[in-house]
DNA sequence: GTCTATAATATGATAGAC
DNA sequence: GTCTATCATATTATAGAC
C-alpha cells in the first residue's frame, strides 16, 4: 500500500477549494485541511512543498484552468450573445453550487498591504473574466469602453450575490442575481 | 498614569473595525490587534473579557449604531426619493473610504457551518438595510415584493463592488457601482 | 506516497504587580 | 486600566521510518 496516492490531484484540489471557500485562507489551518482531504500534514507537504500558500495558488491555478476549458471558449465562440450569456449563467450556477458556496477570489484575497502570489492570481482572474465578458458585450454592439463597464458590473453583481447570500444564509439571492446578468448586456444600447 | 484609558471606546472600536476590514477575523490575531490599537493583549482582555469574538461583536454592534444614527433616519425621512438615495450613496462612499476598505459584513462572516453571534449580527444588519432600502423603493411607487428585490439588488451591487475593488486593487470599481445604485430604484416601474 | 514523531513558533487566554 | 510574565494549546514545518 505504499507509494500509492490516496487521493489524486484533481480530487485533492477539489477538496482544498471547497475548504478554502468554506473557511477562507486563514481559517484553513493544516489540521482543517488534513481533516478535509484525508491526508496527514506531512503528506500535504509532500504534495505541496511550499505549504498552504502553494495549495492556495494551485487552487487558483485550477480555477484558471476551469475557466479556460469551460467558460472562455463559450464566451469567445460564434454563437448568439443570448446563448453565450445563458450558458455563462448556467456554468456559474453550477460552479457556486446554486449560491451555497463562496467565491475563492473573495475568500483567498490576501490582507491589505500584503502582496503575494494569490493576490496576483486573483486580480488576473478578475481581469480575464472582465475581458471575456466585455467581448460578448461588444459582440452585442456595445462600444469598447461601455463593454468594459458592463463586464465589470456583471462581476460586481456575481460576487456581491455570493457575499450577500452567505451573509443572509439565503442562496436564493444568488439565483436571482445571476438571472439578472444577461439583461445587463442585452438591455444595453 | 495608571487607571487612565490609553484609547477611548470609540477610537478603540474604530481601530478594531479597520483591522478586521483589512485582514479579516481569522487574520486578526491578538498580536495584530495589539499592534493596531496600541494596547497589550492583557489590556484587550480587560476591555473585552470574551476576547476576539467579543471585539468582533462589538464592532458589528457599532456598525448597527452608525446605521441607526446616520443611515436609517435619512432613508426613513420624508424627503424626496432621489435625495435619500444620493445621501445614501455619499454615506456609503465615506463609510468604505471610496472603495479602499472592505466590508465588515464580508470580512467577519463566520465559516460555513459555524453559528456564532457574528453571523446573527451580520444577517440582521443585511436584513435591516434591505428593509430600509425597500421602504425607499415603495415610496417611489414600487410594489412590496419588487421593492424587496430592488433593495436586495442594491446590497448585492454595493458589496460586490467592494469585493471586486479589493480583488482588482481598483477602488474606482466601487465608485462606479455606488453611482449606479440610485438608478436601480429610480428606473423601476 | 504516506505515516509517526518532533521541533520552533504563534496564538488565545490568565495571574498578578503597579 | 495597563503592564510583564506565564501557560496550554494550536500551528507551521521538518526528519525519518515504512
Amino acid at each position: 500500500m505504499p507509494q500509492v496516492r490516496k487521493i489524486d490531484d484533481a480530487a485533492l484540489l477539489d477538496r482544498l477549494a471547497l475548504t478554502f471557500k468554506d473557511v477562507g485562507y486563514e481559517g484553513a489551518s493544516l489540521a482543517v485541511i488534513a481533516e478535509a482531504t484525508g491526508l496527514k500534514k506531512s503528506s500535504l507537504y509532500h504534495r505541496f512543498p511550499n505549504g498552504k500558500e502553494e495549495m492556495a495558488q494551485e487552487v487558483l491555478a485550477q480555477v484558471g484552468r476551469v475557466l479556460d476549458a469551460e467558460i472562455f471558449p463559450v464566451l469567445a465562440g460564434d454563437t448568439p450573445v443570448a446563448d453565450k450569456l445563458a450558458r455563462f449563467v448556467t456554468a456559474m450556477d453550477a460552479m457556486y453550487d446554486h449560491g451555497r458556496q463562496s467565491c475563492l477570489l473573495n475568500m483567498l484575497s490576501p490582507p491589505r498591504g500584503v502582496q503575494n502570489g494569490c493576490g496576483d492570481a486573483i486580480a488576473s482572474t478578475f481581469h480575464r473574466l472582465q475581458a471575456a465578458l466585455a467581448s460578448v458585450a461588444r459582440q452585442h454592439g456595445v462600444g469598447d469602453e461601455q463593454a468594459e463597464l458592463l463586464a465589470e458590473q456583471m462581476l460586481v453583481e456575481l460576487h456581491g450575490a455570493l457575499v450577500v447570500a452567505r451573509g443572509m444564509d439565503a442562496p436564493a439571492v444568488f439565483s436571482r442575481a445571476i438571472a439578472r446578468l444577461p439583461r445587463i448586456v442585452l438591455d444595453a444600447v
